[in-house]
DNA sequence: TTAATTTTCGACTTATCATTCGAATATTAA
DNA sequence: TTAATATTCGAATGATAAGTCGAAAATTAA
């Protein structure tokens, strides 16, 4: 077992390495198409080296999955703790994301792509996954009620918003990423506020 | 060579029972994990059999999405072909895609969802694609200029409709496909048309 | 220095398919 | 009936790639 802490952190820098190579790796040929032997020459070591890191392909695949909700969650939670009205406090978590989105474009998308692939049982990221659709519903639910939203039903608001995001930040030819002013210009614009006005 | 309609016919039946099957082991298993064998069962034929009405897995996944964006593309042309306003014609399409998604929503899931998966080159496939979102992006146009639609760059607004409408088609629990009624609550509630008041 | 301990890695093993073969069986046409 | 032609299929074939092994090289600690 490692000692020092700097043992520990090379390890975790290592495998970090890894995971970004394998991000590569999986966005271009998928879970299936990819090979471990791709993974590791893209990060730059030796196969039977990942196995040294990670137990199997789909422990690497989950790694990413896992720290990507995570650090997405982490993210989010100050800006949910504070106290603005539903309505402010769901414009700045689309505004978080969509810096994160800018940030790692790539980890972006896979984490929102990639579960589509998966079959296998329970992931332990699903859990921030759950949280955070969980807290954008509540923030919706509320903010109909008071009235700041157009009074639809809120599961179908969910939704709407949900794609109308992601159609935002994923679609199309990605040429430049989503911007502040595009995400304040959609709820502005096209959400109206019925108590603005 | 088959000489009679019928036989030509039955080759047909084939081919498509085979793409039935083969869809429903593509959804489970995606095209890598999907084994010719499992769609061979799944379809009611030998493996080898799938061979002699295709050349090869990927034709197979092929001509799925083939068939199915041709499909979705006859559908739409005679509700373009009217000659409604922009925003009607729009809502229009949308409320034919959303009756597709309810006729098979196995396809249609897989008609988006898919090709995020696909690396080989062209696939004639895209050209219903691109032909569907051409005209979908020139109604958005053309409504904005008409002033049916709030005053956004254009761009903008076609991927938030286009996210908007697959997370309300695709997304979450899939429990009751979308209505004819959603559809025109969200274009009338959400998206409001400035001529309108 | 030197004996652990950690890290690295290419070669091997093994399982899993895609695809092909060659031989049936069924259908059609003469 | 008989000779083509069309259809079916399970058993080989071959390639690919996940995961394992055992030996080295690096690093650490004494």
């Amino acid at each position: 077992m490692p000692v020092s802490q700097r043992q520990l952190e090379e390890r975790q820098m290592r495998q970090h390495r890894i995971l970004t190579g394998a991000l590569e790796v999986f966005k271009s040929k998928g879970l299936e198409g990819a090979t471990m032997e791709e993974i590791a020459s893209e990060s730059g070591f030796g196969k039977a080296t990942l196995y040294y890191y990670f137990h199997s392909k789909e422990e690497v695949f989950a790694a990413i999955l896992e720290n990507g909700w995570k650090d997405l969650w982490a993210s989010l939670e100050p800006v949910i703790a504070g106290d603005e009205s539903p309505r402010k406090t769901f414009s700045n978590v689309l505004l978080k994301i969509a810096e994160n989105a800018r940030n790692r474009p790539g980890l972006f998308e896979f984490l929102f792509n990639a579960p589509k692939v998966i079959t296998f049982e329970e992931q332990p990221w699903k859990r921030y996954q759950n949280r955070m659709y969980g807290t954008i519903q509540g923030l919706l639910d509320d903010g109909i009620k008071a009235g700041e939203f157009p009074n639809i039903n809120p599961q179908l608001l969910f939704k709407a918003m949900g794609g109308l995001f992601m159609g935002l930040v994923l679609m199309g030819d990605r040429k430049e990423p989503v911007s502040e002013k595009d995400v304040e210009e959609l709820l502005n614009q096209l959400i109206t506020d019925p108590t603005q006005k």
